[in-house]
DNA sequence: TTGCAAACTTATTAGTAAATAAGTACTATG
DNA sequence: CATAGTACTTATTTACTAATAAGTTTGCAA
């Protein structure tokens, strides 16, 4: 089965949103290369927090099916996993869809910010489980909360592709190595 | 001696940045609030990345007397300051200015880039020189390398300015304390 | 007092934005 | 064969944007 038109407005949009911002792109940017007319845009999303909406849930669905994907694995591995996705993001100049949307969530309609919140939420959930998995089972080690450790490494890794645009690449796998360093011993 | 309107331009400029993003405010949102006309704006700024430009060097000039009127403090009261002053940002509802710029990072002028990225290397030179410092009177306690630990904090902390958006604040002080307790035993 | 520069205002422009109404082509179904 | 819905296009509107040219006021300095 061919990728429908509505799939393809939505995975442009999240490209141009992780490239430029919510309020850096138009519908003509995504109409142009897509090589439809913006009324066909507008067709599928009627506004451009219908699409935000939409890139939200988008990234729900991923994530669930990468957490599906992954429940049978090891909490070290599970982790080294998503850190490593996380450090893919930057070689795309993407940043990540959390602080893509945090830094203009007051441009966002109330729909779209529960999706995002729902989202950050199962992102958080995910991580605090798995490090109290690993932990259970003598596989990391700290004296922190596992919901304070899970928020920290979300924090230090989705800043930092925001960081590398500023910084260079280097910093992020200082960055991701110190997070697997600090937690296996 | 009063503020000058340039310095108001700056001020709410700064403001408007942190709290909407780069291209989700105008000229008009700075004019109205100062009783004066769009054109005045452009008078001091001809351009918005000219005024990208003046706020990226205030947050340098900022920075720069933060850090002579700490040199005299202890490392472990330098970070304290350091974290309690990212902390106060949520309460304005502002992100830090560094997750502002790299965001809209492809909607600036090199001219800003270079700013940002001046900005940008000078915190994390006086936090790798804070924790180097003491790290060497054993006021922390750390077995990654400094500037990786500078960034860990720094992406930690501005991170945090813009996930409490979409969590809530406690998110904020649990993290903070972390990075206290980590490096601090 | 003249002259001139700084700090504006008035007025306008050219471009782009999101959004919508109305029409068309295609396809499946009964 | 008719009809109805899906997926568009054509054409337009309203609003806003950054930016600029030209004129005005104010205060200071020679």
């Amino acid at each position: 089965m061919a990728i429908s038109t509505r799939e393809k407005i939505i995975q442009l949009g999240d490209d141009l949103l992780r490239k430029q911002g919510f309020n850096a792109f138009s519908y003509a940017d995504i109409s142009k290369p897509l090589h439809i007319k913006n009324a066909a845009v507008h067709y599928h999303f009627p506004s451009k927090q219908d699409l935000a909406v939409a890139i939200a849930q988008w990234h729900k669905d991923i994530f669930n099916r990468f957490s599906d994907k992954m429940s049978n694995k090891q909490p070290k591995d599970r982790l080294r996993t998503f850190l490593n996705f996380y450090h893919s993001i930057h070689l795309t100049e993407k940043v990540d869809i959390i602080g893509a949307f945090a830094t203009d969530w007051h441009s966002l309609e109330p729909k779209v910010q529960t999706e995002v919140q729902e989202f950050t939420e199962m992102v958080i959930k995910w991580l605090s489980e798995l490090i109290q998995e690993g932990m259970k089972i003598g596989q990391f080690q700290t004296n922190q909360n596992a919901r304070t450790t899970a928020l920290r490494i979300l924090n230090s890794i989705f800043a930092s592709t925001q960081l590398v645009r500023i910084t260079g690449s280097h910093d992020f796998t200082r960055v991701k190595n110190s997070i697997l360093e600090e937690l296996i011993n």
